[in-house]
DNA sequence: GTACAGATTGAG
DNA sequence: TCAATCTGTACT
């Protein structure tokens, strides 16, 4: 019954942005000695999502951990002072990822309730660049216990500029039981 | 070398 | 609901 805690392989990275960003709902991120279920996330789909950083295709200094095969975090500053985290999926040469908005480190939801916040709590930074989150030994994922869950999607934050056919897809996923902890705040 | 955008947060 | 905040990126 006790699962042992298998550790999240690189298939499951290969899948689609959208579709590993729903089914890592409810598994664990680990960061050192910090752990939390991933609750809420956001998938970039490939270069015809205007919403991602490799729309059409553009590779920069910033985003180019997005064409990585999946597993990879890509990591990156907004706003000058906030980190975003993401997991590159796919493979290698395709810029899709997902964003890890929020997770449940069962201790103050509150301090990992957005994706600037979660990054501050778990310590993550710049030096996370690149990391593979399959062999890591700072950071990597885990299954979940085998509670069932309802996830409910909707459309993706802060990203208007997209233009209403990306602004309305229903790439945000969130586990449905924690959406009050998230309406609360 | 310089302008500018930004996938947020916190306060009111 | 709204405005502040600052670094990296992109472009000249």
């Amino acid at each position: 019954m006790k699962k042992n805690m298998a550790r999240v392989n690189r298939d499951f990275f290969t899948n689609s942005a959208s579709v590993a960003a729903k089914d890592i709902l409810g598994k664990y991120i680990v960061v050192g000695d910090k752990r939390g279920i991933v609750i809420e996330t956001e998938a970039y789909v490939g270069p015809q999502d205007k919403a991602s950083h490799a729309f059409g295709g553009k590779v920069t200094e910033r985003n180019k951990a997005e064409y990585l095969t999946g597993g990879y975090v890509y990591i990156y500053l907004v706003y000058g002072m906030y980190w975003q985290l993401n997991i590159s999926t796919g493979k290698e040469g395709y810029p899709e990822c997902f964003l890890i908005r929020a997770a449940d480190c069962s201790d103050d939801i509150k301090k990992t309730n957005g994706p600037g916040k979660l990054c501050k709590y778990l310590g993550l930074d710049k030096s996370f660049y690149g990391e593979d989150v399959v062999k890591s030994r700072r950071i990597w994922f885990e299954d979940g216990e085998d509670i069932p869950f309802d996830v409910v999607s909707a459309p993706r934050i802060g990203i208007d500029y997209a233009g209403p056919y990306w602004a309305k897809r229903k790439l945000r996923f969130l586990i449905k039981d924690y959406k009050k902890h998230l309406a609360k705040i």
